[in-house]
DNA sequence: CACGAGACCTGTTCGC
DNA sequence: TGCGAACAGGTCTCGT
């Protein structure tokens, strides 16, 4: 599920816990530790995490790109959640999801759970972060991320415009959806050179970014196929996942193509 | 440096 | 109805 406006999401549920729910992260102790997936864990080996985690607790809840850092008393549990992760506190008494690929037994009756079908997702547990998220990007929503910024930025590559989006070291926390969405509210074709786009483009698209990034957290994110976490912004979209339907501007049908292997969704005549 | 292909995985939907 | 192909919110590595 996961795109900076869905893992913002997730993040909020453990830091403040679940509507309905009020049980938050921060302040449960780890008292076991369950790898059902060994390549879920990146760093370090199994061994080394069942033998450190049990004892500490939870401090702080935080986001960086896509990444889920769960501050703990020593260290900090890194969590990326690829395509079908997804991360969730619940009673310790009700039988473990289909897919769970890590859980930790927690105090107060609790675990914690990663679930995740296609086990592309990746839990890393160190003790400086920068040594996973050292490559990152901006973050869109950050004071560094600025029209100017950006308008640099994109002349300082010369790349189709879509993957360049994409590219977790130019900017962290677009994916699939909020790229395709911004490009159409940006008015720039997916295909378009990076140093083609002129100042006044950039600006707009800048402004684009932050503002389906906001839509998406404002609807606690998208929820599609058999991933549902209550998110609303599929109910939003503009043309991802539209192909044939009418644009909501000029009722040309969206069509899709691709573009850096990537489905790509547009309007072939706001997107020239 | 930029780009495409292939890997890593499982589940759902599409097309014949 | 059945079955294989295509596709899915991501990222890494390798070869050109």
């Amino acid at each position: 599920m996961p795109e900076l406006p869905e893992v913002e999401t997730i993040a909020r549920y453990l830091r403040e816990g679940h509507p309905g729910s009020a049980i938050a992260l921060p302040g449960l102790r780890i008292e076991g530790v369950h790898l059902l997936w060994n390549r879920t864990l990146f760093q370090p080996t199994p061994k080394e995490l069942v033998n450190n985690l049990p004892g500490l607790t939870f401090t702080q809840v935080d986001r960086r790109g896509k990444y889920l850092q769960l501050q703990l008393t020593n260290g900090v549990l890194l969590a990326h959640l690829r395509m079908s992760g997804d991360l969730f506190i619940q009673p310790d008494e009700i039988p473990l999801p289909p897919h769970t690929r890590f859980w930790l037994k927690l105090s107060q009756g609790q675990r914690l759970v990663f679930n995740d079908a296609r086990k592309f997702g990746r839990v890393w547990w160190v003790q400086e972060p920068a040594s996973v998220l050292g490559r990152l990007g901006p973050e869109p929503l950050g004071e560094m991320f600025t029209p100017n910024w950006l308008d640099t930025a994109l002349h300082e590559h010369r790349r189709q415009i879509k993957p360049l989006l994409l590219d977790q070291s130019f900017v962290a926390g677009l994916g699939n959806i909020y790229t395709d969405e911004a490009l159409f509210l940006a008015g720039i074709h997916p295909n378009r050179l990076s140093t083609d786009v002129t100042s006044a483009e950039a600006v707009k698209l800048h402004h684009a970014i932050q503002t389906v990034l906001r839509e998406g957290i404002q609807q606690n994110g998208a929820s599609i196929d058999w991933v549902y976490r209550g998110g609303d912004f599929q109910n939003h979209f503009r043309v991802y996942q539209q192909t044939g339907k009418a644009c909501p501007v000029c009722n040309t049908p969206i069509e899709r193509i691709v573009v850096g292997q990537r489905g790509t969704h547009f309007c072939p005549n706001c997107q020239q």
